[in-house]
Order: C-alpha cells, then sequence, then structure tokens
RNA sequence: GGCGCUAUGGUCAAGCGGCUAAGACGUCGCCCUCUCAAGGCGAAAUCACGAGUUCGAUUCUCGUUAGCGCUACCA
C-alpha cells in the first residue's frame, strides 16, 4: 500500500477559526496514526476575499496548537509550490489540455446573463442550471474571439444522465443524480482556477491518498470525481466530517464571540486544553476518558468513528477542560504563556519578571489550581501586588476602622512574635467585617490568619503567605493600617 | 425550488433488536470551609414525530418535520 498523505488546505480569509482547527487537527491525527504525511496548501485563488497576514495567523495558531506538517510553507517539500497563487501555470495547463480533448469549452456567456438566466429558473421554481450555451462553440471559432478581445471563462462538459456515488469513509457511499450538475465553471475568465478545480489539480499532483475535509464539501465531490475522469485520474478516498456550529445551530461567525484559535488564546486557553477538547468534539477514545493526550489520541484514533452529526461548541466544557491543564500542565509550560497576561494586566513589567522569576513560578504555581483560564490566574494574583486600597471598593475598611486596625495589629504582632495565633480573640471582629461580603480585609488577613494557626483550607490559600514570606506579609499589613488611618 | 447529510438530556456522547438508556460539561442540592474557588458526594434532565418489519424497537425500513450543507467566474 502507498504512503498516506493528507492536507489541509486553508483559505487565507481570515484567523484559523476552530473548524478549521478542527479539521487540521484530525488530518494530523490521521497521519500520524497511518505513518503518513501531513501537507499544507494554502488557497488562495479568491482575490477578492484574500486578507493581508492571513496566512501568517493560520500558520502561528497551527504551531501554537501543535499541529505541525511535514510538507508546504516554510518547511518547503517535493510536491510545490504550495500557495495556489503560485501554481496558476499547472492549472492552466491541465485546462488545455481539457479544452484540447474536447472535454471543456470556453464559455463567453457574461455574469449578468447568467444571473438572469437563473433569476428566471427561479421563477418558474426550476432547478437551477447553466443551459450550456456555448458548449457547441468550435475551439476555433471561441480562440477566434479571444483573440479579438473577449474573455470567456472555460467550463468542463459533463455527461446529462446517470449518476455518480462518492464512497465516503465517515458517511458510506452517497449517490448523487447526475442532472443536478451543469457545465461547471473551471476557469474564471481572469486566468484564475475555481476551487473544484484546483482542488482536483492539487490533490492529485501531491499525491493525497486521502482527502479529509469538512462536511459542506460532501455536494462539491461529484464534481471533482468528474474531472479525476476526466484528467484520468486516479481520486483518493474521501472522508467528510461534520461541521461545527455556534450555539445557535447556526455556522460559525464573528457574533458568536470567540470562534478564532487566536481569540482563544487571547481569552487564557491554553492549547492543549483546545485540542483536546476539539478532538472530544466528534470522536472518543471509547472509555470514559476525557482528558487525554495528542499521543493517546494517535493510537486509538479511527476516522471510522467519527461522528457524523454536527457538533455545536460549548466554552463552558471548554472552560472546563482548560481548568484541567492548568492544573496538570508542567508549570514550565504555562509560565511563558501566562506571562504575557500579566503584562498585558499591568501589573508587572518584563524587567520585573527576569528579576523575580522564582517568586513569579510560585505563584502561578500556587493559583493554578484553582483557577481555569490564564486570565483569572491574572485576576486571582492581582492580590499579591496590589495593597488593600484596591479591593476596598466597598468601603469596608472605613465602616469598620477600629475593628480592621485591631484585627490587623493582633496578626502583625502573632506573626511577628512567630507565635501560634488565637483564632478566638478575633473570630467576633473578623465575622462582623466579612459579614458585609467586605472581603477586602480578608484578603489581607484571611490567609495570614490561616498560616498563623496551621490550618489549612485549601492549600492555594495555605502557601498565601509562605509565599509572600514573613517581612512582606508584615510590610504588607503596615500599610494596611496606614491607609486606613487616613480613611 | 432541487439535491445531499444529520437527528439520544441544555451541550458533547456511549448504545449497533431485549439495558433501571453509560460517561463528561453545565445546572441544582449536600459535604468540606475563618474569604473566593478548587475538591468530594448526590439529584434532576434524553431516544423529534408517524407508520411499518418483528414476539419485541433508541437500534432496521419508509414517510414527515427540523437543522445544516451544496446548488457562484467563494473556498
Amino acid at each position: 500500500m502507498s504512503e498516506v498523505r493528507v492536507r489541509f488546505a486553508p483559505s487565507p480569509t481570515g484567523y484559523l477559526h476552530i473548524g478549521g482547527a478542527r479539521t487540521a487537527l484530525f488530518n494530523w491525527l490521521f497521519a500520524h496514526k497511518m505513518g503518513g504525511k501531513l501537507i499544507l496548501r494554502i488557497e488562495d485563488t479568491d482575490i477578492a476575499r484574500l486578507k493581508e497576514d492571513s496566512v501568517s495567523q493560520i500558520l502561528t495558531s497551527l504551531k501554537w496548537l501543535g499541529l505541525t506538517w511535514d510538507e508546504g510553507p516554510e518547511v518547503g517539500g517535493n510536491y510545490g509550490p504550495y500557495y495556489q497563487s503560485e501554481r496558476l501555470d499547472l492549472y492552466k495547463k491541465y485546462c488545455d489540455q481539457l479544452l484540447e480533448e474536447g472535454k471543456a469549452y470556453y464559455c463567453f456567456c457574461t455574469p449578468e446573463e447568467l444571473e438572469a438566466e437563473r433569476e428566471k429558473q427561479r421563477l418558474a421554481k426550476q432547478p437551477f442550471r447553466y443551459a450550456r450555451t456555448c458548449r457547441e462553440i468550435p475551439l476555433e471559432e471561441a480562440r477566434a474571439r479571444i483573440a479579438a478581445g473577449e474573455k470567456p471563462s472555460v467550463r468542463v462538459k459533463i455527461p446529462q444522465e446517470g449518476s455518480i456515488t462518492v464512497h465516503d469513509l465517515i458517511h458510506g457511499d452517497v449517490t448523487f443524480s447526475m442532472d443536478q450538475y451543469d457545465d461547471f465553471v473551471i476557469m474564471k475568465s481572469n486566468g484564475i482556477p475555481t476551487y473544484n478545480f484546483a482542488v482536483v489539480v492539487d490533490d492529485h499532483l501531491m499525491q493525497m491518498s486521502h482527502v479529509l475535509r469538512a462536511e459542506e464539501h460532501l455536494s462539491n465531490t461529484p464534481k471533482q470525481l468528474l474531472i479525476y475522469e476526466a484528467l484520468g485520474w486516479e481520486p483518493p478516498k474521501f472522508g467528510h466530517m461534520s461541521m461545527i456550529l455556534a450555539p445557535d445551530r447556526s455556522k460559525l461567525s464573528k457574533r458568536h464571540g470567540a470562534t478564532s484559535v487566536e481569540e482563544f488564546r487571547s481569552q487564557g486557553y491554553v492549547a492543549p486544553a483546545i485540542v483536546n477538547y476539539l478532538t472530544l468534539l466528534g470522536w472518543g477514545p471509547g472509555d470514559e476518558r476525557e482528558v487525554f493526550t495528542l499521543e493517546e489520541t494517535v493510537k486509538l484514533f479511527e476516522l471510522e468513528q467519527m461522528s457524523k452529526k454536527a457538533a455545536i461548541y460549548d466554552t463552558k466544557k471548554l472552560t472546563w477542560m482548560n481548568g484541567q491543564y492548568l492544573s496538570e500542565l508542567p508549570l514550565d509550560a504555562i509560565l511563558p504563556e501566562v506571562k504575557p497576561f500579566f503584562v498585558e494586566a499591568g501589573l508587572v513589567d518584563e524587567a520585573w519578571l527576569d528579576a523575580n522569576e522564582e517568586y513569579f513560578a510560585k505563584l502561578i504555581d500556587t493559583v493554578r489550581v484553582r483557577v481555569k483560564t490564564l486570565q483569572e490566574v491574572v485576576d486571582a494574583s492581582t492580590y499579591f501586588f496590589k495593597d488593600v486600597e484596591a479591593y476596598d471598593e466597598k468601603g469596608v475598611a472605613k465602616h469598620f476602622k477600629p475593628e480592621a486596625i485591631e484585627l490587623l495589629e493582633k496578626c502583625m504582632a502573632a506573626l511577628e512574635a512567630d507565635e501560634v495565633f488565637d483564632l478566638e480573640s478575633t473570630e467576633a471582629i473578623y465575622n462582623k467585617i466579612s459579614e458585609d461580603n467586605g472581603l477586602a480585609l480578608g484578603k489581607v488577613i484571611h490567609p495570614t490568619r490561616l498560616a498563623l494557626t496551621g490550618r489549612t483550607v485549601s492549600p492555594g490559600m495555605f502557601d498565601v503567605m509562605v509565599l509572600l514570606g514573613k517581612e512582606r506579609t508584615l510590610a504588607r499589613m503596615a500599610k494596611a493600617i496606614e491607609y486606613i488611618k487616613t480613611l
């Protein structure tokens, strides 16, 4: 059996969205499972929808997710170029071949004429199909008209009856009747191939063994099969994966909030969590596990097990998953990801980070078990960087001025003397203050008291004082007292 | 309009003719708790509808409905 070669072929019209990421993921999985290769190809033939920077964004997202490719942009390969815009001569060559063999023809109909025709058919409640107006124009005559300045498109001649069956790896055999297809355009009048043509030429030339893509392409597959046949090529095996829908069951778009990998990243999700979640959306390891690595998935992955059903993605579960990874990932994997969030929040700068590496690492390690996103790591940490006034939004400190000072002083005294703290002596005051949900003081005092009494509530909180250190803690408390006195 | 794909709780998802219809997220309740979380335990919640096949349908067949996709000189 020949080598397995699959591809991910995004169109650079924006960021990599999670649907695309999932397609890439399952191709990656399949390639690795089969010991094959993953090829990345950029389908940039739609000049109108092209977006600047889109390619580099997509590559960045793929790399961030850990979905590496064996051939394509940045890594090269023997079947390049890997940008469709650089393969125009190839498409022209095969288009000419089809023209020459009488399997395709020039079409001089204008978009306006075609639109009018379609409108007529729509009103008559007829299927919309091209009337094959130009099908019988002799090649010589067509060439003469081109020489005279006309700019035609090229259409393939397709059989007008019969049926064609797609043997889909996921859906099984799907049969389409030919009468719903028309002689479709393979080469636009501007000399750029259409998707259905370019994809066939590329997939064949790049020697794809399997084409795994989103289900939206299933209905187009017969057209591609027809082109394979016209060109005398053997088609690859196809597998169409279900799509990912927005929570309202519609197609993903910007109005649904975060849909691109980049957005999820900036909201504080980590790559392995996204990959794990995406895997679960349409496939499972067969047992009850929910959290597993890419490596484990590679071993167990079976294309045939993929769900045929379109899946709605659920941010809640992704968030939960992210929390799992945040507490289990090696600290070294999290540190570089979380740093930008701290800088972004204005809590610290690069210089501080460099100077306080050890402290920072310990801080993250303390906080990460209780939060679900990197953004929450920051939120939970602000407390180590800001003083009491930053928390006292409700004016609790002022309201309980004498009590607050008494409480703080007792804590400080105990801390300074390294005494075991007498919980009873401050309980009443503490409760009085915290009843009002006045957590401002609680955030300064509570952990200290916990540490002093040696009682553990949550590992995170118990570590707080240890983390801050005695001197730092004392300083904080002194500052808090000073602040409260000014109220 | 035509054609195609799909159809188990709010979401993902096991199930492949006989089960009290797994599990996960979320929700709710309880426990833990000197903050907030995390964690532990438990509960509620599902076979779209209608025929047929069968001793017996979530499971097979057909139809209906719904969602999505394709029907472009978009990909």
